[in-house]
DNA sequence: TTCCTTGCAAACGATTTGCATTGGA
DNA sequence: TCCAATGCAAATCGTTTGCAAGGAA
């Protein structure tokens, strides 16, 4: 049997194209062909992915250097969002604002990690009590980040 | 106003030390003085700490080579665990199983990040979200983290 | 033209490792 | 004693950067 993950709304290329234009005009960077590639790759991924993956979804396309300069723009201008993997390599994927919120499913074993969601009724409450924590430990929250670690299928069954 | 942060159980030196011991000897590795250096420093701490903090808490005592392969044999045998920071960074921190579980405060402008407890009702509900999401997308559970992100309160002050 | 962007190669910084020496059970 | 652990220096590897060439407004 084959199970679906629930995935972030998936905003399709059409749709986030004219807003990361805005947001990069804005700041007086282009929308470069090398930058278009990396967050149309972005999109079709199902989790965040390394500079290298990316190098490697791009077919060599863009050059690493170059990859990563285009990644450390368009994070500059919060289109992407780096984070990283249990190794310390860093992992890229569309900001909240163009993906949606969203947490990760980590396998422990293979390092893969998938996007999922978390019921809007549980979010809520987490986030009042979070809110308040943090609050009492005088922090404005910005945000929060839930990793789900785990076995995935494939390697429990080897 | 002076605010209190919850903090994990802290479990005294005196109280773990068996514990790591038992760990070690069980796989046939010795508790020296480095690796006693990197706990003990680790239980003093108030959040995770990177090998370079390590290397300077413990003034320079354990050079950083012999910290990272303290770090690596505790890390290995489940006495630590290694998260990383905002850049890719390592975290050292005692595992849950001797410091309780918790979640971290990471402040988006310093990086500092602060050890903080939910309150358990609420760790319960998200525990068996969790257990539901995971569960349907082929994954078996092992653990969760959750990073509360935001400003701390010495960062927004300035 | 005038900047911004790119590509290559070199530089960096955190982490790891080879090897001879030291130290703990 | 004897093998694991250590310390130093050199090697790695992901990531960043200097600089000259290319490209869009």
């Amino acid at each position: 049997m084959i199970l679906i993950v629930k995935m972030p709304p998936v905003t399709e290329s059409a749709a986030i194209e004219p807003r990361v234009t805005d947001r990069l005009s804005s700041t007086g960077t282009r929308y470069t062909t090398s930058r278009r590639l990396v967050v149309d790759a972005l999109l079709r991924a199902s989790g965040p992915v390394t500079p290298a993956e990316l190098h490697r979804l791009l077919a060599g396309a863009v050059p690493l250097s170059s990859l990563y300069r285009a990644i450390a723009v368009l994070e500059e201008v919060g289109v992407v969002t780096r984070t990283h993997d249990q190794s310390g390599v860093g992992l890229i994927e569309l900001s909240e604002w163009l993906a949606g919120h969203h947490h990760h499913l980590v396998c422990r074993s293979c390092g893969e990690v998938v996007d999922i969601e978390i019921p809007p009724a549980t979010e809520g409450r987490m986030r009042n009590v979070i809110e308040e924590i943090a609050g009492s430990a005088g922090y404005e929250v910005t945000g929060h980040r839930i990793d789900i670690e785990g076995t995935c299928r494939s390697c429990r069954r080897s």
